[in-house]
DNA sequence: ATTAATTCCGTATTTTTAACGGAATTAATA
DNA sequence: TATTAATTCCGTTAAAAATACGGAATTAAT
């Protein structure tokens, strides 16, 4: 727990949020056919980490998820699922937490007995953003923060690498029951993108001609009559969401089994 | 968080556990076509809670669950699974903890700064268990402490009851992905018996001869060449599971959709 | 005019799911 | 001992969904 400047002492910081609770986010974006995750490299510490933070006591746990993914992303509104909570004394072994490294790092000297040398309960989300919107925001967030493709990612921290598989297992399900893209692509963009998208997420290659059919199938994408000039080939249609017809499908299902 | 004979102070007995974090296990059991689940009535209180109790700094979330399920049960290696975590600022109001009621119910003397006064993240697990075995050991469940029909509960505190319905609906998403039953139903059961189970579980009617079918198909229960004599009619055949194609189910999945 | 890259479309086959009726067994009882 | 009531148990057909697959059209570069 970092201590930002303006603080007389470590509990006039700390006190504002819950105790041995934190949550964590993961942050995924799709850019060139690969799905990326948004880390953080906290205090010059060689691991890193999905993005996180601490829960006010006057704010809800989903409300602590979405505060903190505006923090780092600086979108509003962000889609955020609640997929599992991690918590298990190894986690304190080795976030290296010692009176000495806080006093460090904050400048407090904390008791040996303070709950922040205790474990966290992580409780974490992710969600889905399109990565040019956030890339375009990367100079407000803090420290090093970049984008790691999903399957090539960097020593974590904790058991940080778990909780982003567990998210992708999540996700993998999520996308059998609920539409998905809104958050990934841009407004208007052709079949083979989402297609592509699709075969991303699920990591394996679906028939296009199957997948178009399904997807025009359940009424989320609608044709437009333009088309976008990429190429020596022929143009694609560009679609988009019916957004209504989305949001519903959020609330109430929508099958697409691939 | 009630203190138990022995201790001198508040915190000696705390100190052992995580700060504004707890587990719930909601306790799901069947009998009669009906299904149950275990609730308690803490402190005279007049409202009833799902079993639930407070981490130790030495064992993961999971492995309180454990302990605090065969607290309840009796039972050892119960099937757990977390199925999603709850915290909002409402919970605390809802629960009436105030330093006056503390003194009251344990003795202590705690500030209002106290973290006891702030609101917990309930990391929640349900699990299923056959309701006759943990009857058996009702003697021993601390306090007020019965089954109460899932569709007939009493007044819930804090947001209880959510969470019950969120267990179920967890539950009805699971059934369709893993095998059920081992943990509901007698060694030897009959078809009826398991298919009035699908059904009570999923709240819906299911052609039986299509149950079979589907369920047979899955391998995971055999015929024996018994049968039981319950009433004026054909006696049906008993069957069990097969303990390794359930256990194989459970890790790597089994569709069984109705 | 040719070529390379890519979009786009439809039908046939297989598999899965859903719907459905009637004969067999048991024990009570008339 | 014949009848009745309750329940188990089985198999086929129709409908729907998923899968497999080939070839023509467009574009821009050469």
């Amino acid at each position: 727990m970092i201590i930002p400047p303006g603080f007389a002492s470590f509990s006039e910081y700390s006190d504002q949020f819950l105790k041995n609770v934190a949550v964590d986010n993961v942050i995924l974006g799709y850019h060139e056919k690969e799905l990326k995750v948004l880390l953080q490299q906290p205090y010059t510490l060689e691991k890193w980490t999905v993005t996180g933070g601490y829960i006010k006591k006057t704010e809800s746990i989903e409300d602590a998820a979405s505060r903190i993914a505006f923090d780092r992303t600086g979108i509003k509104g962000l889609y955020l699922k609640q997929f599992g909570s991690f918590g298990n004394p190894q986690r304190v072994i080795d976030n290296g937490f010692t009176p000495q490294y806080i006093k460090k790092i904050t400048g407090f000297d904390l008791p040996a007995d303070s709950w922040i040398f205790d474990y966290f309960v992580s409780v974490a989300f992710y969600t889905l953003t399109e990565f040019s919107k956030v890339e375009s925001t990367k100079g407000e967030l803090e420290a090093d923060s970049r984008w790691w493709p999903v399957n090539e990612l960097p020593p974590m921290m904790f058991d940080h690498g778990h909780i982003i598989n567990e998210a992708l297992s999540a996700l993998r399900l999520h996308i059998a029951h609920f539409p998905i893209g809104y958050e990934l692509l841009p407004e208007k963009f052709t079949l083979p993108e989402i297609h592509s998208l699709y075969e991303t997420i699920l990591g394996k290659s679906l028939d296009d001609r199957n997948f178009t059919k399904k997807l025009l199938l359940t009424k989320i994408v609608t044709k437009l009559d333009e088309t976008r000039k990429i190429g020596r080939h022929r143009s694609p249609f560009l679609y988009k969401f019916d957004k209504e017809r989305y949001q519903e499908g959020l609330k109430s299902g929508v099958a697409l089994v691939f």
